[in-house]
Order: C-alpha cells, then sequence, then structure tokens
DNA sequence: CCTACCGATCGGTAGG
DNA sequence: CCTACCGATCGGTAGG
C-alpha cells in the first residue's frame, strides 16, 4: 500500500522561510535550521493536519498510523513527529482547529447578519436567527474541507480528559449563540420542549447527518436545513 | 492491567455437556471433545460476546485488545479465537446479536399494543405508536444491558462491505414499522417534513443520546420520549 | 479452552 | 524533514 509515495512537495520558495522565526522556539533539538526541508513550516504542518483530519474521518483514529498520514502528506514515516509530539497530539489539534474555525465562522455570519438589517428595521426574529446557525452546522459537518469536526464529534472517546475538557470550553463558545435563541423559541411556543433537552436532541439530529449525508445524491444542505426547520418548530402563530 | 485475572468460571455442570452436540459441526479441528473446559459452551461464548460489547462500546473497537476481551470473560488471551475465527467476526456478531434482540423486543411491544386495544375500540393512534417505538429505541441504546446497538451505530466503520450490506437488511427490518407511523403523522399535519427526511433526523436525534446521557442523573427515558414528541410533533388538530 | 509462540505492525526516537 | 532503528503490542495459530 505504500505505493509510489510520490513525492508531491512544493518548490522551494526564494529567500528565508516565512515561519521560521515564529515556530524557532519549538524546534525539538537546538539545531542550526538551513536545511533544504526547513522551508515553508507551516504549510508542511498544516497539510499533516489536513491529511491526519481526513484519514481519522474516514478510518477512525486508531485504524489510521501514523505512516498512513504521512505518505498522504507526501513525508517519510517519521516526518509527522516533527511537527506534532505524538499521535495523541495530533488528533487533538485536528480537533482544535475544527473548533475554532467553526467558531469564528459562526460569529461571523451572526455579525453579518445583524448588520444586514437596515437601521430602523428590527432585529432578526429568532427563527430567522435558528435557520442561521443550522445552515452554518451543516456545512461545517458536511460542507467542502469539513473533515475537523466530525472527528471531533466522534474520536471523543480517544483523547485524553484534560483534552475533553479544553475542548469543552470550545464547545460551549459554539453553543452559547444557540441558548438564547432556542429560549426564545420556547418562549413564543414554537419550540414546545425542555430548552436542555431541546438543544441536546437538536444537535444530534444535526451531528448524526455525517453518518448518511452524501453530497453527490440526495439533498443540498439547504433542504436539509428546510426540513429541520419545519420538524423542530411549529407553526408561527 | 492484566492484574490477578480470578478466574470466575463457573462450577462444572454434572453430566454431558448440553451445547457439544449443537455446535459439534463447528469445531475448528477435529479433536476428541471430553476436556474439562468444554462443557457449557454457549454461556462462554455468550459470556465473550457480552464482554466485547462491552469494552467496544467504552473503549472502541480499534482500541480493544482481544486479550482485553479474554480477561474480561475470564479466559488466557487465545481462548476467544475459539468462539470467534477473528476479531472482526466478533465484532460483527455484536451488531447481528444487538439487532435481533432490538427487532424481537420492538416487535413484541407492537403486539402488546395491538392486543391491549379493547375490541371494539379502535387502533391506537400514530401518534401513541410513536411514542413506544421511540420509547422502546431509547431503551435500546440507553437501558440496561445496552451495549450491542450503539456499537453498531458507532463501529460501522470496522465491518466489512459485506456485512454493512448484511445488517442494512436486519436495520431495515427494525425501521419496517416506522415509516407508516411517520406517514400518518405527515398526513395528518402533526409532522411536517418529508418523510424520509424526518426519519434520518429523528433517528439522529435518539441516537445521539448514546453520547451524552447518563443513566445516573438528569432525565429518565421516560422524560427522554416525552421532550422528543414535543419537539417533533405539532399540536393534535 | 490453555500454553507457547510467531510475524507484522505500530508509535516513537537518535542523529544528522 | 529523512534514515535507520527499537521495543511493545497485537491478532492469530499449532498442538494438546
Amino acid at each position: 500500500m505504500e505505493a509510489s509515495v510520490a513525492r508531491t512537495r512544493s518548490p522551494a520558495p526564494p529567500g528565508p522561510p516565512a515561519g521560521a522565526v515564529a515556530v524557532a522556539g519549538k524546534r525539538p533539538r537546538g539545531r542550526p535550521r538551513k536545511t533544504v526541508q526547513d522551508r515553508d513550516d507551516g504549510n508542511r504542518r498544516q497539510e499533516v493536519l489536513r491529511s491526519a483530519a481526513k484519514l481519522f474521518r474516514r478510518k477512525g483514529f486508531h485504524a489510521t498510523s501514523t505512516r498512513d498520514i504521512a505518505a498522504a502528506a507526501g513525508m517519510r514515516s517519521g516526518s509527522p513527529f516533527y511537527h506534532f509530539k505524538s499521535k495523541g497530539a495530533l488528533l487533538y489539534a485536528v480537533m482544535e482547529e475544527g473548533m475554532r474555525v467553526a467558531i469564528a465562522r459562526q460569529e461571523r455570519l451572526l455579525a453579518d447578519l445583524l448588520e444586514s438589517a437596515r437601521p430602523g428595521e428590527s432585529a432578526p426574529d429568532a427563527a430567522g436567527r435558528l435557520r442561521l446557525l443550522i445552515r452554518n452546522h451543516f456545512d461545517i459537518l458536511l460542507g467542502p474541507g469539513s473533515d475537523f469536526i466530525p472527528v471531533m464529534l466522534y474520536e471523543a472517546r480517544s483523547i485524553t480528559a484534560r483534552q475533553r475538557a479544553l475542548l469543552a470550553q470550545l464547545q460551549s463558545g459554539y453553543e452559547a449563540p444557540w441558548a438564547p435563541v432556542l429560549q426564545a423559541l420556547c418562549a413564543c411556543g414554537r419550540l414546545r420542549t425542555d430548552v436542555k433537552l431541546a438543544r441536546l436532541l437538536v444537535f444530534g439530529a444535526l451531528n448524526w447527518s455525517v453518518q448518511w449525508y452524501d453530497r453527490r445524491k440526495g439533498a443540498s444542505l439547504d433542504e436539509l436545513t428546510d426540513a429541520a426547520m419545519h420538524l423542530f418548530l411549529g407553526e408561527p402563530q
């Protein structure tokens, strides 16, 4: 399965490596840099991260070897350990990166929504905000480049308790904007369930889509969003 | 972690082993039976199956070694292979056993429900049947002895395509009674979504509970069922 | 079902 | 980031 290894290293950029200063303190051994391989460090690290996310999602953490990841990133078997100190650290990095991107996207979309309300117009209603949150969540789970969050969702058993606690903080940051929206929908009678259980059940319905959704056939993410909205919310009164 | 191994073999039953004839054809090698260990085969096999289900659920398939399973069943490391020809076969057996039990329970409950309708009375309504299906589903996912179906749900990647196809047949047997119920609820306007997507989203909401439900605190399975019913169904008209 | 064992694979590292 | 390597673990099996 090693195949022809096809080294797809990007052409060496001219001049001193851009990321060299930033990561200088992280070198495992105090060896003078300058060799060819040291250039473009940030990109190589990202490539390992992306390859790992893809493989962890498709095959699972324990079924993926660090050699698989190295090969997918066009490296030799020991090289991922230059960027990450262990396989577990790599898994955690995938999850953390996924959460940071997800939170950033969600906050940006919410800010855009508020801004788009012309002055004098009332703020977007709770149902509209819920639709945006759900639509973005599907994008993060199922859209292009969406390997990181599914790995986080389905490999929680494989990280340490300390790492889980750190992730939980990020997760509550992600979930924070959902609470007032669900609360408002409860108050106006369009959500007919205890808010806490509703949140868990709703996230379940969405997160489970990772198991069955096929981008190449069936509903679009917009149609999925519509279906979810109709399933969860009663008629407006 | 091997610890004291605490061999908890059950006392040897008197007389010829009950299961000996039934499994005679399955012996890996044509060796004369009679040794002490051969007694009570069915129970030992079930013990391996239960231990495997428990460990696969808690740690995942690939993070569980056959040695772990053997120890949990009070055996030596090679002995699980006397009952199952490979680790993968053991995983599949866990899933299949889970589906058979789940289907049997569901059919029994539905039969009971129909029977309990006194003669002359109309059949139970669709909402009542959905409640029963959901309540039973929670039981299978979260109730006592509920390791088998969660393993099936969360280890699908670890079985072969052929095994997945076989399981899919059992799964459609399980899902069969859900379709007419959801259909009826759609027709009367209490479910406001395309039936196919509604089914996927509903199962997602239920199945995800494996990730967060804690039997020792929080809602009971009845309360969970109520929350799900209210979330999915609009007011009766 | 146990004993004793094998070959393969895996995460990880020293040194450059 | 590569080369060369190590120790540990794992699934599985022969033979009784």
